[in-house]
DNA sequence: CGGTTGTTTGAGGACGTTCAAGTACTGTGG
DNA sequence: CCACAGTACTTGAACGTCCTCAAACAACCG
């Protein structure tokens, strides 16, 4: 690695917040690649093998559309690195990752990284995966009020109420207010009213409060659940 | 605090993931209250003063639209808490937050969280750190989404863009592609074309890359910037 | 019971998207 | 350095989605 890209590298807040011996520590087992933009680093599903750290230029986070369009999600730029709850979590990426112009990217091996977090005690590496899942919660979110219609976002809604069944008939008794679901999906009480009815066809009978659902696998393929889970 | 609390207290994730003996320790430093449905807990902009903890019922975070309305941005449960990025970056809550349903909820002092928190050693809580910056990111993005319009969103975004500028004249390059920036912020690439049109009247002349702003003061006020940061 | 609050339904309108065409860049090879 | 191709951005028109407003209806609570 050049003494540049050590620098750049050991420079990024992750880094500067920990202490120097550590950042150099993990740079030596971190390698630097220079690709052309349109790369795609990895793919939404994967296992995170690497922390990507952009050294110069910028990626993209990015999401699938229903069109098979992408989507950018979130721009990262020289300094910042991705995608560090994936790692913590050792779960799979939420996002794909495509360089927008041409980038230098240093990798650190995950593996490397998980070493260096396990020597420091429980408390931090708690709260750092509790900021892990919740920022993992934000990322559907997103994905969910940018990539979904209304009728999925409540389609996929009610299909995150029905536990893990893969199939087979659900009923639902919704306990909270209407209005504050309808808030959380990013859109008004009528709209999730509408979408409510929208969703007959596939088999979903609203009557108030309780919504019985014929069988939970067509709706999860009607709204693309885990497609965005 | 009743024993089913101080367990209710130390079975949620955070403490977990911890030692049952710092959990027992901030749970000295904890009180809890039955809250009926309605009431603030805490408005957006305040400082962190407590950690909350919702032994029972739900609340919702909540951003506050420009008519005046509240907009439920993420429904809290039982087992849940927040707001940690706040109390870790000792910054400003980025939501408010109110009772949806009568709810008893355990407080614990930001300070004695703090304290526990500075015990642990540097990596982790770097990464902590930088979890919650990223986590607020989102929840920006989230906020953008669901309580600005589309020129609101473009304005923010510039502002954004012309670092502390509080006042006056901002010259800027767009470097990012502008479909990039479009699905960012959730738009399309033509809508973000017409918003820019759109802020002409704020002082804002876009030729292809460059774009001048007049006043800076100006959009700020215009895309409400200030409001939801 | 009433009164209050929450949900559904309808009508109309605003906003944003899509499709399509035109214009301005950017980079490449001659 | 210019011409040209390819890409990106802008502009227009039509459409669709979702929102707002308003009213009827349902559920809850004192």
């Amino acid at each position: 690695m050049k003494p540049t890209d050590r620098d750049a590298l050991t420079a990024i807040p992750l880094f500067r917040d920990a202490s120097r011996e550590i950042a150099e520590r993990l740079a030596i087992g971190a390698f630097v690649q220079t690709l052309p933009k349109g790369t795609l680093l990895f793919d939404q599903g994967q296992d995170a093998e690497f922390l990507h750290v952009i050294l110069e230029g910028r990626c993209g986070l990015i999401g699938n559309r229903s069109d098979g369009e992408e989507c950018v999600v979130e721009i990262m730029h020289a300094g910042d690195c991705f995608i560090l709850p994936a790692i913590l979590l050792e779960a799979p990426y939420l996002m794909g990752a495509r360089v927008l112009e041409s980038s230098r990217i240093a990798m650190i091996p995950a593996e490397t990284l998980r070493r260096a977090f396990a020597k420091e005690p429980q408390l931090m590496r708690a709260a750092a995966l509790q900021l892990a899942r919740y920022w993992r919660v934000l990322v559907r979110q997103i994905k969910d009020l940018k990539l979904r219609s209304t009728a999925e976002r409540v389609g996929a809604h009610l299909c995150g109420l029905s536990g893990d069944a893969q199939s087979g008939p659900i009923g639902l008794d919704i306990r909270d207010e209407y209005r504050a679901i309808a808030g959380r999906l990013g859109m008004s009480p009528e709209t999730w009213s509408r979408a409510l009815k929208q969703l007959e066809p596939e088999g979903v009978v609203a009557k108030g409060k309780r919504i019985q659902i014929e069988d939970i696998a067509r709706l999860r393929t009607y709204s693309r659940f885990d497609d965005l889970r």
